[in-house]
DNA sequence: CTTGTGAACTTGTTAGACAATATTCAGGAC
DNA sequence: GTCCTGAATATTGTCTAACAAGTTCACAAG
C-alpha cells in the first residue's frame, strides 16, 4: 500500500511527498502546529520549492495542514470543537451505511475480519487497536460500493488518526467494549434491525467523541451545534 | 463566542482562476471532456503556466476535472455510473440529515424561502429551478451545523451541477411536483416523523437520478454500479 | 493490416528572481 | 516598566526560462 521508498522516485514527486509528510503526521513525528516552511521543506526533500508547494497544497485540500495566505503552513491542530464536528460527521455517514446494510442483512467479511482481529489484541497496547479499528468502521462504508461515500469518510478517518496522536494517553479506548459493540453492530446487520444498529453506532461514536475531547481539555458539550437560522414551523 | 468569521475576501490569482474556470463549467461553456492545455489557459489567463497549472489541480482534487499523467486535464465526463455514485452519496447524507432534523423538529427557514421560491417558478424554465433545488437542499444539510458535512456536500452539488449541463433537455424535472415533494419533506420533519421524511427523500433523489441517467443514454439499473473510469489518479 | 519509429506537443520539475505580505525585534513615548 | 511604532528579516505568491520525461499522432516499414 505505502510506497516504501523514502527516495522520492516512485510515481509523482508530489504524491511521494504528499505521502511521506501524511505517513510522519499520522506517525506523531510530526505533532499539531508544527510549521512547515517551503523552503526548509525543500531543502529537507532536496527538491525544489514548487514541488514541495504543491503537496503541501494538497495536504491543506485535505485539511491535514492549514494555512493562511502567506503565512507557513503547520499542521493542523484539531481541537475540541473540530474533534466534535469530526465524530459527528462520522456518525451521519455511517449509521445511514448500517440501515442500509441492514436491509439487506448483508454483514462485509472484512468488517467481520478486523474485529476478530480487535478480539485477539485485547492484551495488547490501545495504541495498535487503533488500526484494525479504523479498517473495521471503512469496511463497513466501503461495502456499499459508492466511491465518493469511500472517499469521504477515509478523509475523515485521516483527521481522526491526525487527532489520535495528539492524545498520548490512549487509555480512551476499552479493548473488550469496543470489541463487543462491534461485534453487537454486525448482528444487528445480520437481524436486518437498522434502527437498532444505527442507534448504537450513535452510541458508540459518541463515548468515543466524549472521551477524546475530554483528552484534549475540553468541554465535552453534548451538543452546541446549529445554535440560529432554524425556526420551528406551526 | 465566534472570534473570527470577518468575511474579508483574501483572493489569489489560484483562487480566481479557479473560480473563474469552475463558473464556467458550470454554465455550460465549458461542456465535457474539454481539454484545458496549461500553456493555453496560461496565455488565455495571461499568468504563468504554475499559477494556472495550480488552479487545475485543485479542481481535479475537487472531481469537476480528470487528468492522467502527463495528460491534459479534461473537464470531467461524468457518466450514468458516476451520477448514480453522486444520487446515491446525497442520499446516504441528506436521509439521515433529515432523522437529526425531524428530532428536534426544526425547520430551516433557508429551506421554506428556498422552496418558496421554487413554487413561485412553477411557470418559468426548468433550468431556472436548479439553483432554487440546490438551495433548498443545501440549507437541510447546513442546518446541522457541520462544516465538514456542508463541506462534502457541496462537493457533490458541485459534481451535479456539472452533469447538469451535459444535458440540454432539462424536461427531468417537474416543477410542481418538486414543489410539493419538498413541502412535504418539511412536513414530515416538522411532525418529528425521520423514518418517512428519509423514505420520501430517499424517493425523490432516486426518481431525479434515474431521469438523469437516462437522459445520459445509460441504464437505470437500482443499484450496483460497475466503476467505470472513475478518478485516474495513483 | 499491423507494427514500430520519430517528431510535435504537453506535462513534471528545476532554478533563480522579484514583489507583497507577515513576523520579529529594536527603539522611543508615556 | 509597558505599550506603541517602525524598520529589518523571513516567508510566501508569482513570474520567467528552461530542460527532462512522457504522450499522441502521423507515417513509413514489414
Amino acid at each position: 500500500m505505502t510506497p516504501q521508498s523514502i527516495p522520492v522516485t516512485a510515481t509523482s514527486i508530489v504524491d511521494a511527498i504528499a505521502a511521506d509528510l501524511r505517513a510522519r503526521m499520522f506517525s506523531g513525528e510530526l505533532t499539531a502546529d508544527t510549521p512547515l516552511t517551503e523552503t526548509d521543506m525543500a531543502a529537507a526533500y532536496n527538491v525544489a520549492r514548487p514541488t514541495v508547494k504543491a503537496a503541501i497544497e494538497r495536504l491543506v485540500a485535505e485539511g491535514l495542514l492549514v494555512r493562511g495566505l502567506h503565512k507557513t503552513a503547520r499542521v493542523a491542530a484539531l481541537g475540541p470543537a473540530a474533534v466534535s464536528d469530526i465524530y459527528h460527521a462520522r456518525a451521519y455517514l455511517e449509521s445511514e451505511i448500517l440501515r442500509r446494510l441492514a436491509r439487506t442483512r448483508l454483514v462485509p467479511t472484512d468488517a467481520v475480519a478486523a474485529n476478530a482481529e480487535i478480539g485477539r489484541l485485547s492484551e495488547g497496547t490501545p495504541t495498535d487497536l487503533i488500526e484494525p479499528d479504523i479498517r473495521f468502521h471503512l469496511s463497513l462504508i466501503d461495502a456499499v460500493g459508492s466511491d465518493r461515500m469511500s472517499k469521504m469518510y477515509r478523509s475523515l478517518m485521516s483527521e481522526v488518526r491526525l487527532c489520535m496522536n495528539r492524545v498520548q494517553s490512549l487509555n480512551l479506548l476499552a479493548p473488550g467494549l469496543i470489541y463487543a459493540e462491534h461485534e453487537r453492530i454486525l448482528e444487528l446487520i445480520a437481524a436486518g434491525e437498522g434502527d437498532a444498529a444505527a442507534a448504537l453506532l450513535d452510541d458508540h461514536l459518541g463515548r468515543a467523541r466524549e472521551r477524546l475531547i475530554k483528552a484534549l481539555g475540553g468541554e465535552p458539550g453534548p451538543q452546541a451545534d446549529a445554535p440560529t437560522d432554524l425556526l420551528a414551523r406551526s
